[in-house]
DNA sequence: GCCGAACTTGACCATTTGGTCAGATCATCG
DNA sequence: CGATGATCTGACCAAATGGTCAAGTTCGGC
């Protein structure tokens, strides 16, 4: 009820009142460019946020690490978030942002070849230039998605139903083996966000402080050999 | 130092002191097989923690909620395990347990084909029957494995650099592409897990309440397809 | 330079939670 | 049986943590 709760994130989508309150807010909105300052910190706090939840899950971080890491105090923290789980879901979306389209580069008048190989060097890409985003969603899966619940039964199936419509046109076409469109999706996003996900082991294995450039480069080169044979229809040799 | 303290977990692996001591030790050991009520009471913890760990993370979980699971009050839990964190480091045990030796089944003698179909189809197995196994261990890597680095750097590690061996003898017959043995592991792991750990994400873009015996049937069969003609060299068409 | 709103922050609080403990009960073996 | 150690458990505690609040300070428009 205090003054920064009712002001708090000046929403467009926000309960429409009186014209007047609506004009204000529209102008306040565009005055400032919705508040530097505001923008600037939701900014370093979704930084932080993303690191936090990443390397300790959802109960695992604190709203106290989480401040320090955006160096701002966790009060401060409270006034532009109000709760730990809308700090998260905020991050969360974010996070979809990133995921939600890389599969737009399925469309049937591609050569299936192209659209696979694309996909994956994008998903590897994701994987490595942000692997805390995609340890926070293999989190969130992980616990049974309570978050993401609704997003994976909507937007996300209606997604894949979707692309496996085209998937099942290159089959048609002969260009692919026939597989399981929904099942071959899943295969791609596993090996892709192996990468990120389980970097640790990875790391242990290869015997790496951290990733290189290098290592990135053949896992991508193994992954689109592996897949791009273990889907395609090969070539038919030129008939004797 | 109370009586308890001293008096837990019976070991063969703890101090050596008087003969005597020692003998009885024994006897008791024997005796009643390891102490039956110690037997059954830590199954249970450790299935209830093996459930309750997949669903929260390490940090999630409750030694409350454990011991609720397991129908015994809280602090039985603690007497049997000192700490919450040496009862999830017995679920891990448990876990590697399972994982350690689906690599065996790599063997120079063997044909590829099959090592590589037997094994998909085991940890495939295992990602269906104990998903939450699965879950646990992906968890624990996924948060930089405090508890597992050094087992990932060692065992895991040394054991991959001798399958890797078995791959290259694989390519240098010809019977597989030239690929990179290790990367070649990254991604058998990366699918067959995917259905245990992403199962939330699996069920929904399927539009299950839970995956069917023939969902991992049809998993199964995708998975195979695809690393065996991503990974074999073909047999060569007979000369025409 | 003034005003209201946006922002800042140290101090505080209620709850949760891992872990302790002392005393009661139970099992087993001579 | 009776003793001895294993097992059980309600009551308790200290620390950690999410969240609040009231009293500030700063900012942007007039």
């Amino acid at each position: 009820m205090s003054r920064q709760r009712t002001a708090q994130k000046p929403s467009i989508t926000r309960n429409k009142s009186s014209g007047t309150q609506r004009l204000e807010a529209l102008r306040k909105f565009n005055a400032n460019t919705r508040g530097a300052i505001r923008e600037s910190n939701e900014m370093r706090l979704l930084q932080a946020a993303e690191t936090v939840f990443a390397a300790r899950g959802f109960s695992g971080a604190t709203t106290a690490e989480i401040a320090t890491r955006a160096k701002l105090p966790k009060a401060n923290l409270h006034y532009y978030f109000r709760t730990k789980a809308e700090l998260y879901r905020a991050v969360l979306a974010n996070v979809l942002e990133l995921w939600l389209d890389e599969l737009d580069r399925f469309t049937s008048d591609r050569e299936p070849t192209e659209a696979i190989a694309e996909y994956v060097a994008a998903k590897l890409n994701w994987s490595r230039k942000r692997p805390n985003a995609s340890k926070v969603f293999a989190n969130e899966v992980l616990h049974g998605a309570p978050f993401l619940k609704a997003y994976l039964s909507n937007d996300l199936r209606r997604r894949v139903e979707d692309k496996s419509e085209v998937v099942r046109h290159w089959i048609a076409q002969g260009k692919m083996r026939p597989l399981d469109p929904k099942h071959f999706f899943f295969q791609l996003w596993a090996v892709t966000q192996h990468y990120a996900d389980f970097d640790v082991q990875v790391r242990a294995v290869l015997g790496r402080g951290r990733l290189t450039d290098q290592d990135f480069a053949t896992a991508a080169e193994n992954i689109t050999a592996l897949i791009l044979h273990g889907c395609l229809v090969p070539a038919r040799t030129r008939p004797a």
